[in-house]
DNA sequence: ATCAATCGTCGAAGCGCTTCGACGAAGCGC
DNA sequence: GCGCTTCGTCGAAGCGCTTCGACGATTGAT
């Protein structure tokens, strides 16, 4: 493997003017700039990634923590890792996975000090977080996946909950819905401020509420069977519904079932509009279900990018980037049957 | 951040014995070695890792190169990066993500030049893949996820297709089932040379014969839609079958919908079997598939042991480990109906 | 007591790069 | 023609660590 010393002697240059020629830090002159070149060709020439960053002091590396995941399917999260990765490269920066949980904000300093990243991704954010206080007292540029409770100081990229619910609420609301429920995660991720519980539950309130209707929404564990006890409650409390809205992938199954079991046939008697799906778990269904499907890719984009303007001392952005859910019409969403009654 | 002078300074000692005492790579006495701990511990002391990579040449971190992705439900991928990341961690190494595709050989022989890597774990392997003669030729430790069709001197970790398809098969036929029928990946798969689409068809069939049985199989694109007209066509071949084993999973929500339209009850008409399933996708019917669970985590983590020992300059393994898919009884599989006339 | 073989420690030479200060050679105004 | 700046290049000093050879101080055998 040539170094840049061999670079340096096979075009009559110093060691120095071989590494200017490559950074650009100081002019060149174009002939000597040519022979350097031609001399790095030759020899194949490839600057050593950690001698650059020891002397450098930036190791072009980008760290994401993630989660250690048991999650049902993450279909999202591989497209949120595989877009992080891409747009890593494209800006010339490696991207190294750190395997983390919540709870080892401690191993994370460590990490840290040994001065392999430049920055880091921190995904699956809770509202309370530990990992932000080590991330911001190793005085490392960062930037989130998700939100904390307060975002002041920090740069965040999240999904849109507001949006993403308004934007659910109104394609049923403008189909002729009325009676809309909510099925939402379960309640141990409420009790553990899962933001998307929160946000989730409270965005499809608030959008409920604005068009004077009544909010109905339900935890629900992430299960089918979960999700048939949940739809039969929410049509126990409002027997007039016609609608759901579902952020739980798993339980969504449990719950058209349940549905057809009772004779409502999906879209014509019911409809059903799953929110904050990962790709490719509406054609899992019959009818393929109408959702709105998780951002992965750009969250993963937009977050290296910010970080990335962050590790070169630009501005950290001063409110968070929130990107809705985009909503792909499939089979299971269709007007309300009945005129409304209430 | 401290340095190892730093420390040095601090416990008495010259700074190559604060080395020693962290390496272990010369003998340091007891009075000394807990005189540097105490000065690490007042310090915060983290050895850097771009200077210990620089002068030790070995930089204790393996590349993944994953595929650009685009499938659909990749539970299985993320099952896979995670458990990789957290024994390469386990293992002291760091776990970088390198997207290429299989046409971007050049681009990764750059990489590894770098030197940012001690060694490659190469994911979605082609049976005939230029990304190896790349590495090959790059002097790099390297071990496969998936085989190529010449193996030799390769260090491989691969699902164990035949043992997966032959307890398929003999599940099925346990139940009473005579007439089988195979629900495999596309066509475009196939003339791709996708491993897993060749070595399924080939285990079924092999499984079939070994019991005198006759062995259909399909192709078939990742659609509902295409899983739909498969299983016509699988039923059409064979009007007597009782049973298929599905290889696709967004093909056989379309193909379970057939089977239901036609009047076939799963499981008490009908058995499905879907095999190298991503976690979770069974719990996503109704009733739940019987599956086989393709083995992301072990895949990953047994990849990664196997390339760390391959770094250390341990041996290769000589023949490619292989792991099959596990059995997970659901509710789609049930003894064969009626006494086969055949 | 004597000599060789440890043992524990030190100093120094890198690893391959970046970056700072310096320094001839041009180029400029006057 | 004079000093002055600018341009292109060089040498050298690190970055924070590993590792090699060396060297007193013990230790054990004789």
């Amino acid at each position: 493997m040539a170094t840049m010393q061999d670079v340096a002697r096979r075009a009559n240059v110093s060691l120095s003017t071989v590494s200017y020629a490559l950074s650009g830090a100081r002019p060149v002159s174009a002939s000597t700039k040519a022979r350097i070149d031609e001399a790095m060709r030759e020899l194949g020439f490839r600057p050593n990634a950690l001698a650059q960053g020891l002397a450098s002091r930036r190791s072009r590396t980008l760290a994401l923590i993630f989660p250690a995941m048991d999650v049902g399917i993450s279909g999202t999260v591989t497209e949120f890792v595989a877009s992080a990765a891409r747009t890593a490269k494209e800006h010339g920066y490696h991207l190294v996975l750190w395997p983390f949980g919540a709870d080892q904000a401690e191993e994370i300093r460590d990490l840290v000090h040994q001065g392999m990243a430049d920055g880091v991704l921190l995904m699956e954010v809770r509202l309370q977080d530990d990992r932000v206080d080590a991330l911001h007292t190793a005085g490392l540029p960062f930037t989130l996946i998700g939100r904390t409770a307060d975002v002041d100081g920090l740069t965040c990229v999240d999904i849109d909950f507001d949006r993403t619910t308004e934007d659910a609420v109104a394609h049923l609301v403008d189909l002729g819905h009325r009676h809309i429920g909510f099925l939402n995660h379960s309640a141990a991720s409420h009790a553990a401020r899962y933001a998307p519980t929160l946000r989730g539950q409270q965005g499809f309130r608030e959008a409920m509420v604005r068009r004077g209707l009544e909010p109905h929404d339900v935890l629900c564990h992430e299960s089918p069977g979960a999700g048939r006890e949940a739809m039969a409650e929410l049509l126990a409390r409002e027997p007039r519904m016609t609608a759901v809205v579902t952020m739980n992938e798993i339980a969504t199954f449990g719950a058209t079932v349940e549905l057809q079991d009772r004779g409502l046939r999906i879209p014509e008697d019911f409809s059903v509009l799953s929110i904050v799906t990962s790709p490719g778990v509406g054609a899992m269904s019959n009818p393929p279900l109408t959702t709105m499907h998780a951002p992965g890719a750009e969250l993963g984009r937009l977050g290296v990018e910010a970080l990335v303007r962050l590790v070169g001392g630009g501005p950290g952005g001063p409110a968070p980037v929130l990107i809705s859910c985009r909503l792909e019409i499939g089979g299971s969403t269709a007007p309300a049957r009945s005129p409304d009654r209430s």
